[in-house]
DNA sequence: CATGAATGAGCATTCATTCAT
DNA sequence: CATGAATGAATGCTCATTCAT
């Protein structure tokens, strides 16, 4: 994004960027955004305290960026899941599949999203969250979707049920996160969706 | 002092402990838990800093105690909702809108247990939370007792359910609360109470 | 002396002030004046903090009487074991084994005087100190007195002398103490009483 | 800042470590331990107060250190101020000399060594005082050299005697800081100095 | 660009002291 | 006299941020 993009597969530059979002990733993970010391992601990244400020405006740009950027990819992952699929209820159903199977896949990213996610609410309170707001899109679209083909029931309200899918989602996520990975999360996702899919789904379906 | 006198003279001793925690609730519901200072807390709640100590042992224990107190609160209010009805379905759709008209009636106190709890997830990882594993409980008891009498599909896994539903409830309280309380919180209880009695029920119900 | 003496053997009062002193002592001589609390002392002596504060002007003055009160008594003792003894060495030898039994018999006592004296040398810098001052002149007056009558070298200068007598039993009582008492302090009380009065002897003793 | 330029431009970075220790010096040295503050001692050094905790881990760690220290350079300075000497009795005199001399010296130095030394003996207590046991160790091996050789009593002992001579020390050394520096020190330890080789000769010496 | 020493504002917590009962 | 709840000033320590090199 800032790197200007271009020819050169891998800049020196922009590298130490990407060193010190993945050593938050992991810091985050560990500590909680407020209990996490910006001279620990620095050791993490293997750079110098100062050197964040060069490359974030500060500590709260560092998550802001983080949780931006992390989610955009995971909002490509997903429009790439759901897009083989036509009906919009088998969307929605790989969308949930596809959401926690990512968790599981990188779970210290998972770990940050989530709970260090809402461990600021009140920072993200002010700042816009484009690419959450992105995420409910897709999941307003496959709902709006549905109601339009009348495979959803007329009467749900998208903007509602959005919310309470992510929260579920969010939620199994975290308690799998913070109980130590010890169940099933893909078998976790496939309740999940059965339970969204027929609780969305128009009485004929 | 601020009580303006009344009948009694001088509230009982205890009196200031309440005081302190509801202006925990307050201040934590407009702050965050980490942003949040122990000297802020004392000035809402009328009392001086040192005071605080002598009802909590530190900070952290401020947050746990007003958790587990509330909560355990709310498990009462959500057994006497349910206890009215006999089905487990019905039982849980009146937990659903009993949660969610909660937290319409005492919007902090939802703010400080959705997002404040979550803000010290690191924290509450440590202590057992108590009151939380009962209220998780209620909800396995329902989902239990309907698979039991067949009402609920029979594969249904209560454990990583109960955890869908709570998350639900609470994301869609957070948005409510984080956006301004502007939409109908009642009317997506409704919403998500069908969609997750349907999406529960056994084929033939 | 502040009971106005009498008849009664045992007041019911002043008793506390008494209780006060003998819990001041326990918990001075394990923590140390400033790291030990008023409460602590309180606690110790069975009374509410703020009786302490009816009997002694503030911590300071608490320590100061204490000091004072046990220091008189020791006087007395060492008069009272040197009285029988004609010649200044033979009451110098005296003094020296009567400061060192009582510590060994009065453990914690001796930790008071010795170790938390000490620790607030600032704090008794600034007051008259009267009874140590009194203990330095029971000695002064030996060395006079064997100064007077050619038994202690005329060269000798009882003021600094005095000191360190005073200086060497106290730093002996103060390893045994802090030592664990494990030696056996009363033939180190020889050794010094040893050293002293020969190191004091005029040639021809 | 401060430095007013010189020679050098910039002191080096250990600099400040040393400006540290030596204001701890003078402010422990005028109002003992647990009285004077941290943020006290930096206005002293000319450092911000968290600088102090770039060198030091914590309140008591800088005064561990700067006893320890300060004591290793004064061991090194007595047992040049003995090496000269042959006979144990003569090391033991400028043993004695030498010690309060340094007193004399540097005041300041002294006080803290040996004033607050004591205030927090607790403290002292429970890390291992390597270099006082050191200063202890040079006491002991005049006094053994001396037992060996014939020229001490063969009944002293010397862990006890060397805490009498390093108590008898302190104590004059104290009084005379506390007493305004008002007498002759050196006379002092001449006294001292008599006394003790007198009073640890071997009856023939 | 990078460093990391230095800064100093900010905060949790303690505790001597008071005073209404 | 006695109590002990309440006070709030005081302090050790942390850590985001800066800036000279």
């Amino acid at each position: 994004m800032s790197n200007g993009g271009g020819s050169r597969a891998r800049e020196p530059r922009g590298d130490k960027r990407e060193r010190i979002l993945e050593a938050a990733v992991r810091v985050f993970a560990s500590k909680s955004f407020y209990t996490a010391t910006v001279a620990e992601i620095a050791r993490e990244a293997g750079v110098a305290d100062g050197t964040i400020y060069l490359y974030f405006k500060n500590k709260d740009d560092l998550l802001i960026r983080l949780f931006e950027e992390r989610m955009e990819e995971i909002n490509e992952g997903i429009r790439a899941a759901i897009a083989p699929f036509e009906r919009p209820l088998e969307k929605l159903r790989a969308f949930i599949l596809h959401h926690l199977r990512e968790v599981e896949r990188k779970p210290e990213l998972g770990e940050v999203l989530i709970v260090e996610l809402r461990q600021s609410s009140k920072l993200m309170k002010e700042y816009e969250a484009r690419a959450f707001r992105e995420y409910l899109g897709i999941l307003s679209a496959i709902l709006d979707a549905g109601i339009a083909d009348g495979s959803i029931r007329p009467n749900v309200e998208p903007r509602a049920v959005r919310r309470a899918i992510f929260g579920a989602l969010d939620e199994v996520a975290l308690s799998w996160l913070l109980g130590g990975r010890r169940f099933d999360l893909s078998r976790n996702a496939e309740q999940l969706a059965e339970i969204f899919v027929r609780g969305l789904a128009a009485e004929g379906a």
